[in-house]
DNA sequence: TGTACATCAGTGAACGCGCGTTCACTGATGTAC
DNA sequence: TGTACATCAGTGAACGCGCGTTCACTGATGTAC
């Protein structure tokens, strides 16, 4: 019989982070509370920090799966348009981008509204999952520039993203009066579009 | 010797403002307490419930002084630039956001990361006052793309905000490795310069 | 297989802390005459 | 100018609430013989 105690604890894990999950996608990050995963699993309030060292490990976790979902959808997208001309791979990623972060929202946007406790640094092994959000851009960008030194290319990659990523968040925020998701798209065609024309030149 | 009154309590909300903007300014805006605002004023705590309805109120006034100085910055260097080409206008604009946000940082951050307490909205007043963020764009956009109707003008500046402030936002951002000034710059320029020639052709 | 002991997960009430907001009271400013 | 009363700002201890985390205890799983 032995290994139960480790199944057991596995199965607890797996179901705070499936409950995690869920109350993310549903709710947002801001309102993810211990006391309700507990609930939702069935254990008590302190068998969450047997099997995570604490909220923000779990989230951690959480966003993980997120960004391996985001980073599946992104390769499909970069695979699809692989025959295309660079700049048009480029806007295929960003529209993919969009479309994850409109079917996600709440998910999507904890990625980037997670902050660590005062002090304390996101662990190595997340921080390297973050490369998904670059990785796909970096193959169109350098048949586009291919004078681009690697460190140029990592930098430019990291820069596309981060614009698309501006259009996309303050887009779909309604903060600053919500965009239509069409406008979005177009204006990510335009600029990313622009962009690849403009460097290509 | 009417009037004192009247006096006393605008010194109260004009030295509690004028602490607010220091202290986000050097700690950001999650370090905002209001038992420091009324020591560094030297008031009771319940003195400031006096002058502003609580502590949301107090920093969308912050929040508005920012978007004005923001607004002041923004607006000279769109007078420096209007003799210059559209396209250029349109960068050198890029550029002055990018100074600003490295200037204020937390100032800056305070503008987005602000949220106003479950159900309560933003009030109109300091809605409208985002306006400076679009309004300098709008004019070498029309001179760049004369056939844009009013409300795709509106989206596209909209639009063109979000993608600069995307590129400073994350590119300022510690959580994904951050770059060097210099590369935000160059990048703006590539971007909005790219998306210029694009738009125009 | 059974028994005795050891180990570690599960329990949930209680802790602890932060911090915005309130409220009964005091005292200063304003008004009426 | 002076006096009596009214009004409202200032006071700060106390409230209230949320919520992550702990910890002494119980009970299930694992091990030795």
């Amino acid at each position: 019989m032995t290994g139960k105690r480790e199944a057991k604890r596995q199965k607890l894990r797996d179901d705070l982070l499936q409950s995690a999950v869920q109350r993310i996608a549903a709710d947002g990050l801001g309102k993810l509370r211990a006391r309700d995963l507990a609930t939702d699993v069935g254990c008590a309030l302190g068998a969450l920090y047997n099997v995570f060292a604490d909220i923000d490990d779990l989230v951690l976790h959480v966003n993980s799966l997120t960004l391996q979902a985001l980073g599946a959808k992104l390769s499909r997208a970069a695979q699809d348009g692989a025959v295309a001309r660079p700049a048009d791979q480029l806007v295929a990623l960003s529209h993919a981008y969009l479309d994850f972060a409109i079917a996600n929202p709440n998910s999507w946007a904890a990625l980037f509204d997670h902050q660590m406790p005062e002090g304390a640094q996101v662990p190595e092994w997340h921080l390297n999952e973050h490369a998904v959000l670059f990785i796909h851009i970096l193959e169109p960008l350098t048949v586009l520039m291919p004078n681009l030194s690697p460190e140029d290319g990592a930098m430019t990659a990291r820069g596309l993203f981060s614009a698309v990523h501006g259009v996309v968040s303050l887009g779909l925020q309604h903060r600053f009066s919500a965009v239509p998701a069409d406008n979005i798209r177009s204006m990510l065609t335009l600029l990313i579009g622009g962009f690849a024309k403009s460097a290509a030149a």
